[in-house]
DNA sequence: AAACAGTACGAAAACGTTTTCGTGTTGATA
DNA sequence: TATCAACACGAAAACGTTTTCGTACTGTTT
């Protein structure tokens, strides 16, 4: 069923059928009439590909993240797929497995014209070797785009992300709060740009309280692959009583294998990690985290795309914005607290 | 950059520039050099919409899941946008969050040209409601479909699912051979596919072993919420040896739940749950559970949908085929092993 | 010299829309 | 009665491709 095929049918022009349609008031009341009639018991949908080509707007947005199977990345898709579902926008979601080729390969592929739009978060190589090639092509054609959680400073677009410093830096100082002096850091390699806000946090609140920063406490775990050994002469060797984790993996698996050299957690060593996923709810103890509110975050990112796109202003005429997403402590039983918590 | 453009630049046709850039032997060698070096200097990327219209193939697929966040169908998902993406289809990606309206209308958005096929899983509410009127249609555009996991016998299609009844069945199967006898089943409300053939192979095992089955030993649990209340009681009032759960989150939160009361597992009470998600791994003690392959389920699923897709051949002309995935049991603490686990 | 095959290219239709502009008809006004 | 606005509709271009078919030219064959 095509305009064309009613428009035979009922013995109008195309054109006719189009603005009758759309209810348009060139159009006659009974031809209108007629035309719904006949669509509507045919079952008429317009084909969305020509609209696009004709509109130049496919209403799809490109999400590209590193990893889907992750609760902080599902977490903020689902807030972007909501949110664009609701304005009238589908998303096309490509998964690069922290690659950076193919972040390139997935970006080409949607950028010529299967998309407004892109949302992204950074792949792990990406960030490692520091080439942004494909974004800033991707301005150069004037598409949208807005990164969220891991960014760049090298590509000018908007950006939405949580306060990392300030966030390690609260969680740090509730150790210091209850008592505790000998506090680790275990992080990742420094290319991310999240490692890197998180433990100037953290440096930063042991400085403001006249803590020594020890970097023997500091250990950065190569990303993806959890080092049992690595972790376990980091703890052998190390006087600590508190841990701040940058991600829940690395939170989840210290905190069990130092439970397995019989620590009691919180009594003598508290902890708490980043991105408040379903492993901290379930964990044992309970994990204390740093909530980072992905859903919201994916919200935010989808409405900032979405409003550039439809303003029709690039990334010149319209200054880029970054928000700030206020992360939360959620206290549960890895930490001492106040209040105690179920 | 369009072909119209290179071809006014070039001061050659359109036609001769679309061929040049394919490498037709229509076309003289110096030609297709002369316009390939000039569409490689200026970045000439063929439009996307222009060719789907054209060849009336999209290279999209559509996926229609119920939850992002559940790891199950984040699994999937990976398995359909990797082996999707090698074979040159992009992935739009719908969630329906148990709704049958959301579902109804993604459907909808997509059939219209947006995708050349689906593959989904069904929403709770579709399958309580059993109302599959916006499948027949789909089925009616002779739009290739296949579903996961949570299907339907209502309609004709590609099917990939695990072995329910059987992995229900080996799950107890090892209970009993474990000394249990007073083996429980925490299941859904009866509507999901998935529970049904899963509460059947629960039976089935129950019955060739000559046990009886106690109705008062299935709890069938609102799906979405997890009433701590109804577990309690339920643990309080019976006399239960063995538990299998349906699904890991019912199986990790009665497992927790029990523990609080201070009952010992695996020595007194044994657990089994399905889909061995990040959870059953972290669990302490760490959760026994029937691994679905969701990866792999992904893959397959979407090997049915390209191969249909590329075939040309509706369900009609090509017989439909259901592929039987086998789960196997992943064992950890939460019962008791021949081999130890760590 | 006529016929012919091969080469290299262009014109145009097609995919299914949207939208601008033109035009014929009607009825009311000067 | 000539003028004009309002109304109802159609023709055609446009979006950017692909592909079929036609054709001018060159060089070879009889």
């Amino acid at each position: 069923m095509t305009l064309k095929n009613i428009a035979r049918e009922l013995g109008v022009s195309i054109s006719t059928v189009s603005k009758a349609l759309k209810n348009s008031n060139e159009i006659g009341a009974e031809t209108i009439e007629r035309v719904q009639a006949f669509a509507k018991l045919y079952n008429y949908r317009p084909n969305n590909l020509a609209i696009s080509l004709k509109n130049k707007r496919t209403n799809n947005i490109g999400v590209i993240i590193p990893d889907i199977v992750h609760y902080f990345f599902t977490t903020v898709f689902r807030g972007i797929e909501q949110y664009s579902k609701k304005h009238g926008y589908n998303v096309i979601a490509c998964v690069t497995d922290e690659s950076l080729e193919r972040e390139v390969v997935n970006m080409e592929m949607l950028a010529n014209g299967s998309v407004d739009g892109f949302i992204m978060a950074l792949s792990a190589e990406t960030q490692k070797k520091n080439h942004f090639d494909h974004l800033k092509r991707i301005n150069e054609l004037e598409i949208p785009l807005v990164l969220f959680d891991r960014v760049t400073d090298e590509i000018e677009c908007d950006k939405v992300l949580i306060n990392d410093r300030e966030a390690a830096y609260n969680a740090v100082m509730k150790f210091i709060e209850n008592g505790r002096r000998k506090i680790a850091l275990i992080t990742t390699e420094d290319y991310f740009s999240v490692s890197q806000g998180r433990e100037a946090g953290y440096r930063q609140a042991l400085e403001s309280f006249g803590l020594p920063v020890d970097e023997a406490l500091i250990l950065k775990l190569p990303f993806m692959d959890l080092d049992e050994i690595l972790i376990n002469t980091f703890f052998d060797s190390q006087d600590i009583d508190a841990v701040l984790c940058v991600n829940e993996i690395f939170a989840i698996h210290s905190m069990n294998l130092v439970q397995k050299k019989g620590v009691n957690v919180p009594e003598e060593m508290e902890f708490i990690g980043f991105t408040d996923g379903i492993l901290s709810k379930y964990a044992k103890p309970g994990l204390t985290s740093m909530a980072q509110h992905g859903f919201q975050m994916g919200e935010i990112a989808a409405k900032m795309l979405i409003d550039r796109i439809q303003s029709g202003l690039s990334e010149k005429e319209e200054p880029c914005r970054t928000e700030i997403i206020e992360s939360t402590l959620i206290e549960r039983e890895s930490t001492i607290n106040a209040i105690p918590v179920l």
